[in-house]
DNA sequence: GATGAATGAGGATTCATTCAT
DNA sequence: GATGAATGAATCCTCATTCAT
């Protein structure tokens, strides 16, 4: 008798996350290239075999984290814009909480970056993570202009301090994945968030 | 009659650049592990058997491209650290040259970016470039400390500082390699420095 | 309650019968080696772990289909030796009911000369193959040596004009399993037969 | 100092050829799918990685065989229509030449076949191989049309005349490629062209 | 009986590296 | 110095086959 239709439904997800899972921690180590797909199956506990029986290819793989790891980064901007308070409480929110989300989620950041970095990979991935930043920007652009017409932020060029302020944090980021121990990023998550907005309140 | 020698070695001088200027536009832009000797003797204009009559390797092309890419910067710490005037000028001249330099040697930046994101690149080239990280931050936070003790700068970790300055720093490289138009790069250069700066100083 | 054990034996041998046709489909287009199990399971519409109830291998279904495939040849050339009538008019009875035959078995006929050109088809299965013609050219050479013995037909090597008769025959399939369009086959029957006999009829 | 191109061009030119000539034995005993490209090497008594340095796929070089093997047939029709002499004459000589060929390239005779019987050849091959039947067919048909209106002939549709007689030679072909002894052979040769002219002639 | 998840051997293909010329 | 033919290790991917359910 088949196993019942639920119970592999479940097997398979199962499956697919603990893979995805793998391949994660992997592809944020060496890169899509030089990541094989035995290095993912090893990971993930699996026979190479099996990782074909639900992903197409390893760049499918790579695609996949790349799409859910995109996922979460609009939504934050736009909650942000549409919380009370100052420009200035908010924007701080939007720092903390990207910076928090950080060290959860550190591979898939490592992971988008090199997509970002990389010609080596699909162009059809490539597409995808190329386009964020400049949304990002603008959606961020659009805070800071209401700082600024308020009087709380400095003047320039919103959509330049903007790209700044991105830039800082996904600098930021680059570092707590690669160089801080643990302990460290606490004390870094503390200072950060209060001195980042200095960058761009008036005095 | 034989080539003079010193005719010789200037062939093979010539040629060593050749390569590692081509190497340096491919690495950047695919990554150590999707780069092919192929790519690079093409980029370069020779056959890709002559690259070995100059390198032992692919990996020691990359590793000749990362010390040379990691000189210029340790100077650069120091040298600041010499001049004359206040602390925040000190910094500021620091960030300016730092930029200013980013962009002439993008390739160089995303290569060290690259190896230090990816556990693909043979060890002894990684801790090359992982060391330096630690020696700047180091290097910087003495030059804080000095601001922080004449009431220059703010208060804080010295050390945390001088690593979110860097990073900050990195970010923006990163995103100026990747996504600015020539014409976006002036504009920014302009702003960056003295909003930086910003983060620091005591008010 | 169990099921009745005729039942279940009217079952297995229906799925018997739904996956060699399947497979003889498949084989037949495709060929031993680029036919996968999972094609002929599809097919089926059964499983392909199911194929496996059935079958030890995907050889021995292949081998199945020879077998059955050759089963009925050998009565053939029996069958006109023994009829009635001038050699003349037994020979066309065989030609007729072969082509007759080849439209309702085109996908056996493309196996079995797939086995016969093929070396990649496992050893066992080609002597049955190869067997055969040997077996059939020299049954249908008694009855050409008949013919000969009473001036029916031309004079030749017996073998020979066999072996040039079974080849044109052969050939015939061939280019009717291949390329004729339905509508076409039908006027082809009508004029083989008779044209065919030229051949041997002596004038 | 680098080798004259001219000498490298022998090298290529040779090495394709061998490599072509091995695949040729290799892909007519096994067919396309069933042959992997070491078997090719390994016949051709080189490395696999050789093999892709002058062919793009193991599809390639069979279809570079395919293009080869149907380049001759053309002209052949062509060259019995223009010839001198009665219908019969020509037929005659078209057929001796035919059946002298096959010996010569049986190899390319059977991976024609297999590539018109088997799906699982690219379709772009396919289509080459598809094709030729159909040009032929009407191209002797033009013969025999004239055959028959000057009574050589006997009646009955050209097109058909011509498919059987076509069908017949390739059933020949297949027959002399895998069954014949070298020996047998040649009788065969001498009776078969005036054996299968009576096929045609009118009485 | 029936399903499909799981494995791993096998085969296509790429590419770093060597070496004769 | 320079070239590119040649090799083979490494890697992607497919698919026959097994087996728990």
């Amino acid at each position: 008798m088949p196993r019942q239709s639920s119970e592999n439904q479940r097997i398979r997800d199962d499956r697919r996350q603990q893979i995805l899972r793998a391949a994660s921690h992997v592809f944020a180590r060496k890169g899509l290239a030089a990541t094989t797909i035995a290095d993912i199956a090893q990971a993930a506990g699996v026979s190479h075999g099996l990782a074909y029986h639900y992903f197409a290819s390893k760049e499918e793989i790579f695609a996949q984290l790349i799409r859910r790891a995109m996922e979460g980064t609009e939504h934050l901007l736009l909650a942000a814009r549409a919380r009370e308070g100052t420009v200035t409480t908010r924007l701080r929110w939007l720092i903390e909480v990207m910076i928090e989300g950080a060290s959860d989620s550190a591979d898939d950041l490592l992971i988008v970056q090199q997509a970002a970095i990389s010609e080596a990979v699909p162009p059809e991935i490539r597409e995808l993570v190329l386009q964020r930043p400049p949304v990002m920007v603008h959606s961020l652009s659009q805070l800071i202009r209401e700082g600024q017409s308020n009087g709380e932020l400095i003047s320039g060029d919103p959509e330049v301090l903007a790209l700044l302020l991105l830039s800082c944090i996904e600098g930021i980021f680059s570092s707590m994945s690669l160089r801080f121990q643990p302990q460290t990023i606490q004390s870094i998550q503390s200072i950060e968030a209060d001195t980042l907005l200095q960058l761009f309140m008036s005095r």
